[in-house]
DNA sequence: TGCTTATATTAGCATGTTATTATATGTATG
DNA sequence: CATACATATAATAACATGCTAATATAAGCA
């Protein structure tokens, strides 16, 4: 069982496009690294980084077969926050009691 | 209509520790800078970076009442990643087909 | 055993993130 | 209008992340 801590230390871990775009293609069915190197269109390291990333944090693991790893989901969370970025949001949430007001700058030359 | 790479940032910018306590916070309403500072134990100035992260990423908003900022959620994904966060996962997927061993090695002296 | 294929590891560099310290802005109030 | 209070912004230093290029490992096969 996960900590709060954890799951915002996995959350971190996978909100990357690569990363999400690996788990998207895992709950499709298990893949190997050249499977991950054609569609996504980056280098062969570059996959195994991702990849081993998502093994430390427990995230996906592998099984050999002959010279293939077989990568393949692990932790159910996943399906749960793949369900929410797939999800559509229309409204923002109802302002609350007395009288609001929008003032967001330009965004996100933020630096922090 | 957020784009999936939207999202993708949405939840990098969240995935802090500091960010989901201030976001859990205001799940159960309004608040004021000053009310962030007392209950999170950090600087001012840090709580106000964080307020201007998420507000520049449009998960939140302000207004003024007098002199102090009352912050409110605004981004309806939100509610949906904390109960993701709040909800218990004890199983792991179940494993595909053949064969599965799991080799994950110390974890986490990784830096990609 | 040596070759080939599949994948991982390492080092290095550029860039991004975080907290801290110092300073500025804005709003009410005397 | 001067002051105080609430909050924001800026600059900086320490550390983390992400990609690339080069190299290593490991498994199957001739």
């Amino acid at each position: 069982m996960k900590t709060l801590g954890q799951k915002i230390e996995l959350l971190r871990a996978i909100a990357h496009p690569v990363r999400i775009s690996i788990l998207e293609e895992l709950t499709k069915g298990v893949k190997c690294v050249s499977d991950f190197e054609k569609f996504l269109e980056i280098s062969q390291p570059n996959v195994s980084q991702h990849l081993t990333l998502l093994r430390n944090h427990r995230v996906i693991d592998f099984y050999m077969d002959g010279k293939l790893r077989c990568y393949f989901l692990v932790d159910p969370i996943i399906l749960d926050i793949l369900a929410v970025l797939n999800k559509s949001y229309t409204e923002v949430l109802p302002a609350p009691v007395c009288c609001p007001s929008s003032r967001v700058k330009n965004k996100d030359k933020m630096h922090m």
